[in-house]
DNA sequence: CAGACGCATAGACAACTGTCAATGGAGTTG
DNA sequence: CAACTCCATTGACAGTTGTCTATGCGTCTG
């Protein structure tokens, strides 16, 4: 069951451990929290899929929510980076950014 | 620059766009909210390299942070099935879940 | 130009989150 | 048993987040 636990002898907490690089970690926690929400986790999955950029129209008639909170979680997954957008006349296009790094784009696949 | 925009005529707005199963995703989301914050993050970089199971004492001292809020935190990644814990006297023990889905280990392994 | 339409922004509000100090509980040691 | 150690829980509080209604801005059309 248990794997092997190192020994520990009382008065001698604690070894350290070690943490990561924060830059890494600070640009990783803002596209997780991104994507940490059911709404945007469903619209990056849409546009993943989609061949051509969606309108946003199709996020706000799928999506039993206000426009205004549609537009908020599209604004959102843009300000990490995640989506671009292209305007069309009156009409709005997004499609995931082509930009992408790769542990950004390898995380997408893992997870939509 | 732009990639081909679907045809649109106005007032025919709006064309479907299939969401992903919700079961699926409220899934996902709870293991993305769980790693979105930077301490948990980085507990599970450390836990992931570690070899065996790392106090949670080690955290305490590692992580400018009160101890309960360390534990507050170690909490909330047991609760999204992230880590275990073995009690060994008056120590816990932390490591990764060892029946962790293929995809969350995948997850973790393109983010930490 | 005037109205309609699509989208974004602003403001408000409840709910959730990260943090701490204080407390409690289980195990160890003298 | 009594004191001590490590860890978790509780309660409190400020900051963030998701949602809505109301408004504003740019574009198309009659």
């Amino acid at each position: 069951m248990k794997a092997s636990l190192p020994e520990r002898v009382k008065g001698v907490c604690c070894p350290v451990a070690i943490p990561l690089p924060s830059a890494r970690v600070d640009a990783s926690v803002e596209v997780l929290k991104a994507l940490a929400d059911p709404t945007r986790l469903q619209m990056i999955g849409v546009l993943k899929r989609a061949a051509d950029p969606v309108c946003i129209c199709d996020f706000t008639a799928a999506f039993d929510l206000s426009q205004p909170t549609i537009s908020h979680h599209m604004a959102k997954l843009k300000e990490a980076g995640l989506v671009e957008v292209s305007r069309v006349g009156i009409w709005a296009y997004y499609q995931l950014a082509r930009h992408l790094e790769p542990k950004t784009r390898a995380l997408l696949e893992v997870l939509v």
